[in-house]
DNA sequence: CCGAAGGGTTGACATATATCAATTGATTTG
DNA sequence: CAAATCAATTGATATATGTCAACCCTTCGG
């Protein structure tokens, strides 16, 4: 692994705190691997040998049952997935597939739970990762339950937005039939839904959204920090 | 409080395992309290001042927004809620009310946090909580995305079914208005919801499920552990 | 340049779910 | 006991969302 990835992976909250020693021990087991897009990386129901890290690229979770599937979430570099499973050594309850070319970095779980054992650190900023997992999921379930498709897309524009800066205009990070997924409707629809904002000021340009009233949009998404903030 | 509360307490596995002395503690710090039906115990924004235990009875943690109201879990005795927001030192993400007259052991937030510094076993307890947690999250999301009203509603019959002893006959424990709420749908559809599954063996008398036929019934729910087992 | 493939869009339609209003039935309360 | 509540149900209807098929448009490879 080169050295700047070290450093990078270093950096992470989930890391950064614990002793020198463990974190090269952790690493020392580590492997890291380049995949094509479209790879299935780890499929639901397998146990969970290996917590993941995206070094880069991008990685879709998703989940099927009955014939269909549904995205969970994109993890983007830098960053961990299925904490979660490692730590309780159970099964993945999601499967994940690079969405783009993407390295990434495996540790075998149980050196995960060794060291967990061992480094109170560690084990603290765990804590601190999961509670913060936790608590998107629970966002996501009210983002759900309590919101029409509309202003889940609504909201769902407005924290992009501000993720890209805050200006009018920027970029849908996902293709639109995966955005659709995850906001838990079909491409038809979300294709709709897209028309149903141009009232509220939405213009949309291929990937390219603009938001051309800014204070329409947000009478009508009436975003709210304990569902839409994603920081706390 | 009383020995046995204190030891029922000690027993859960969040406690079980820390050292004596931290668990005497954060217990001298806590209090306990007798509350009334229908009492908000916390509202969803508020800072987390308390890590709550519930001894007896039951809480419907829900949340708003917009007008709307959902349920989002029912906790029964004797575990904790709001653990996330009490290690991240974050607002509640969700309101809690009383079902009925309940008894609440309250622990001051800041102590719970300043024992999670210096026991690593009551750390790595709360991390398996969590990671527990936040799975459960995961699995309802998994329910909601994947599966209709009608799927939802049968998986949890099945579920109720296998937690009351698996006999062919059971009680719910929610009220259906709540259920209905839990299940993310209206009362009035879920009173259709029970017609919908007569075809497949479900009789419904008050709040006594009947399910006549076992094989029929799995037929169309598909239950899965990835979604449907809370154990794993 | 052409044609195939695939994402995106659109329209017509089907289904699922919510809403509203009225009624029933059980439970509580004076 | 009777009145008052409130949950549960039911029917009629509206709205939201999914499905299917067709088409458009871009991309990519021969």
């Amino acid at each position: 692994m080169p050295d700047s990835e070290y450093r990078d992976i270093r950096k992470l909250d989930l890391f950064t705190h614990m002793a020198d020693d463990n974190f090269t021990s952790l690493m020392r087991g580590a492997y890291v691997q380049n995949f094509p897009a479209q790879i299935e990386l780890i499929t639901e129901g397998e146990p969970s040998d290996f917590l993941h890290i995206v070094i880069s690229g991008s990685v879709d979770l998703f989940s099927s049952w009955n014939g269909r599937e549904t995205s969970m979430a994109t993890v983007r570099p830098i960053s961990t997935f299925i904490l979660a499973a490692t730590i309780k050594d159970a099964p993945y309850l999601m499967s994940a597939r690079t969405l783009e070319k993407s390295r990434i970095a495996l540790i075998p779980s149980q050196d995960v739970r060794a060291i967990f054992d061992v480094d109170s650190n560690f084990a603290r900023a765990i804590v601190t990762e999961l509670a913060q997992c936790y608590r998107s999921v629970i966002k996501a379930q009210k983002d759900l339950k309590l919101r029409t498709s509309l202003e889940r897309l609504a909201n769902y524009l407005l924290r992009q937005q501000r993720h890209a800066g805050g200006g009018a205009a920027f970029e849908l990070d996902f293709e639109k039939r995966r955005l659709a997924s995850v906001l838990g409707m079909t491409p038809e629809n979300l294709s709709r839904a897209f028309k149903g904002l141009q009232p509220y000021g939405v213009t949309v340009t291929g990937t390219r959204i603009s938001i051309d009233n800014q204070a329409d949009l947000e009478r009508f998404a009436k975003p709210n920090p304990l569902i839409d903030d994603f920081s706390t």
